[in-house]
DNA sequence: ATACATGAAAATGTCAAAATTTTTGGATGT
DNA sequence: ACATCCAAAAATTTTGACATTTTCATGTAT
């Protein structure tokens, strides 16, 4: 049996929560982990407060912990919370990064682009999508990477966070044309933020995010 | 001596941290707090990680806890971000909260320009600091009370006890007129929002914030 | 039936000690 | 003087046991 570091201990809830394995709303009891992860409950618990800072985790003093709760107000919400974090951080990137982050942009739209054409190809297995997600993340963070406002970026991450929570458990139903659209509105995003058009790039992100309103 | 309760325990590492007492940037070691609160390093160690969800203190594993850094950027960064958010938060509630909104917020006002008008008078002792300082966030908490956002509520929440945390150590030098300035500022967000403007209520949240910037 | 107590079981929180890791300060050699 | 290595000290993390609180099922009264 697999002996779990606390930091893999960490990252493997994370994955879980993100890929909405542990159900978003249910409650998660360092008793029935323990076993699993070969510690003490108190490791759990550590660990648990650890991901409440995400937001993927809430707590409440001697009622523990819950994988953060979805509904269709608190999706609607969170991706409106990330389009105005991603619209500013995009626009400060326009007006102030340099060369850098051009190519940092530039690169992990390629990395992206790439998975998503092998994407379509092939279909979607679980593994692809853990990649692709991964890979999206890296796209729209170093799209406001160039932002200058650590605490900007820092929000943003826990927000897209609680947005994978939100919506990886909702939208199995990846239609036939909906990564025809994302690839699309992804290539859209990153020619507006290169041609340093601040309003362009905001809208475009708007369109990107819009679906999930 | 006295004895803390869990929650004491972390209502006043919140206080000392908001007010600099506990100066940004510090280390934050359990063992030296053990013996005031009397209980265990574990039970502090547990307080300051719910801590680290608010963003006033910073954890990194194997190397323990400080109370977050400050620098002339990082205040600029975090004043420019709560205005950020106040300002949509505001916008939103304009367009659509209601009545109840409106009376919470007079509510607030009221009791923030009684303290105000008080300490004016009076001369600023700590303790009058403390109130102000709870009435003067109820205040900006209830102007963003109506967005119908909680996780932006909820996010403005982490970053003004960051910003008083910032600048509280800082601005020690509140000039003869600062809390006249301060006054009429709040007076003048407070109109625009009665008024449903909302061009000017940004104006006015941007005005009030500048001096941070 | 509904509401309300009761007590057992489960879950959560706290503790002090042990294990691990990092930091510190001095000795050694270049 | 400077860097490197080593051992002691300090700090942090983990653990298992114990204390407290909540939850849940059962029984009783209205």
């Amino acid at each position: 049996m697999k002996t779990y570091s606390t930091n893999e201990i960490y990252s493997d809830l994370y994955e879980q929560l993100i890929n909405a394995v542990i159900p978003a709303g249910s409650k998660i009891k360092p008793v029935e982990l323990q076993s699993k992860y070969g510690c003490s409950t108190n490791t759990i618990r550590d660990t648990l407060l650890r991901l409440s800072k995400i937001g993927l985790v809430t707590f409440q003093m001697q009622r523990g912990f819950r994988a953060r709760e979805t509904s269709p107000e608190k999706r609607s919400d969170i991706a409106k919370f990330r389009v105005l974090l991603e619209q500013e951080g995009a626009a400060l990137s326009i007006r102030k990064a340099g060369l850098d982050w051009e190519i940092r942009l530039n690169t992990a739209h390629h990395k992206l682009s790439h998975i998503e054409k092998l994407m379509t190809k092939h279909g979607l297995t679980d593994e692809h999508l853990l990649v692709w997600s991964s890979a999206e993340f890296e796209f729209h963070d170093a799209l406001i990477s160039g932002c200058a406002s650590d605490i900007l970026i820092e929000t943003y991450g826990h927000i897209y966070a609680q947005f994978r929570q939100q919506f990886v458990a909702q939208e199995r139903d990846f239609g036939a044309n909906y990564f025809e659209s994302i690839i699309h509105e992804h290539a859209t995003i990153l020619q507006a933020a290169l041609a340093r058009n601040e309003e362009a790039c905001k809208q475009a992100i708007l369109d990107h995010m819009k679906r999930n309103f």
